[in-house]
DNA sequence: ATTCGTAATGTTAGTAACTAACATTTTTGT
DNA sequence: ACAAAAATGTTAGTTACTAACATTACGAAT
């Protein structure tokens, strides 16, 4: 399986090239597949959509336990805002250089964006569900998820379109703005 | 400029009783354009997308201003929460019946609901705008815009696809579970 | 090394959402 | 009734994507 991933690092590294050199509507599909001496349908047995030559990344799984493990007791916000941290703790911080670029697309291309936010369904749904299934009222489930993960991506296109900082602490700052006012304990 | 509006209506009455009865995907833009007696290309110069022929709604104007309109001493979050319910109550209850089926369709089409988020980007963007010029730093514009928003969304789709109750009250709710904890006092 | 199965890719043909350019009809003001 | 302007039609094209089927490259067992 080493063939197909190498075809995919290289479509994925030709594709951000291009797409930051030309905007993303300019860029086609074909051409990013033409780059790499690979037919379009190839281009798209890798990739589903060509947006995601650009969107593919590592995150989301593993949230919705995050905020299943936070106590119950605690409103709905809370509880998706501590869990999102809890979350993003337990992950590394990203390779910056390339990492920040593939931000950088994105949080200037409005249709990318909105493809992210597509993108996030899943993500969206899942923490809804663990809301709802602790009996949360739906609505108040849809608001935490919509503001938390809201607040998620703000921090991410901020540190990706600016040049100082660690996303981490971009997150803190985001999710923080959402907090209960009197502010961090623990338990 | 009569005829135009008529047309447009047409496609619009006939494009949502389709998507209805056979979903979004099924439903194509000739289609639409065929039960009006009208070509294709006239879908297209009444709706810039096949999307818009649900999407297309009269909100979001003067959302900003009312934004302005806040107190500039308050946190972001709070006031953009104020002025989105300020603007709220400027405005009418919706027709029932047809806002409701229109929101219904939104809420089981992710592809609609991404698009919808799409569409608010020039909403966001102005809201943004606002609190950067008040000196707000431009993650807290963005979280707290982002986060009003998406309450305000899931507030509309919650309305939609429930059966009681009105918009307004739903707004009002979702909008106080972003609120400071000590609630609701007036100036 | 040869063979053989499978994974990766190629080819062709097609659909659907749009856009541009230009022709035609319909509406409207006078 | 007539000319300007508005609305629509037609044709041709691009791009993202899918389906079906053919072909090549690759790794493992003999």
């Amino acid at each position: 399986m080493t063939k197909k991933e190498n075809t995919k690092a290289k479509l994925q590294a030709a594709g951000r090239r291009l797409i930051q050199e030309q905007g993303y509507e300019a860029t086609t599909a074909d051409q990013i597949a033409a780059e790499c001496g690979v037919s379009t349908m190839t281009f798209f047995r890798h990739f589903p959509s060509k947006a995601m030559v650009v969107l593919d990344d590592p995150y989301d799984p593993m949230i919705a336990s995050a905020i299943a493990a936070q106590p119950r007791s605690l409103p709905a916000i809370e509880r998706v805002r501590r869990g999102l941290l809890a979350a993003w703790i337990a992950l590394p911080e990203p390779d910056n250089h390339d990492q920040r670029s593939r931000v950088r697309i994105i949080a200037h291309t409005p249709e990318l964006r909105a493809k992210a936010w597509e993108n996030n369904t899943a993500t969206r749904a899942a923490i809804v569900n663990v809301l709802v299934r602790d009996d949360v009222d739906r609505l108040s489930a849809e608001v935490a998820a919509g503001a938390c993960l809201g607040a998620l991506e703000a921090a991410l296109l901020d540190w990706g379109t600016s040049s100082e900082g660690t996303l981490g602490e971009r997150i803190a700052t985001a999710l923080g703005l959402l907090g209960s006012t009197a502010e961090e304990s623990n338990d």
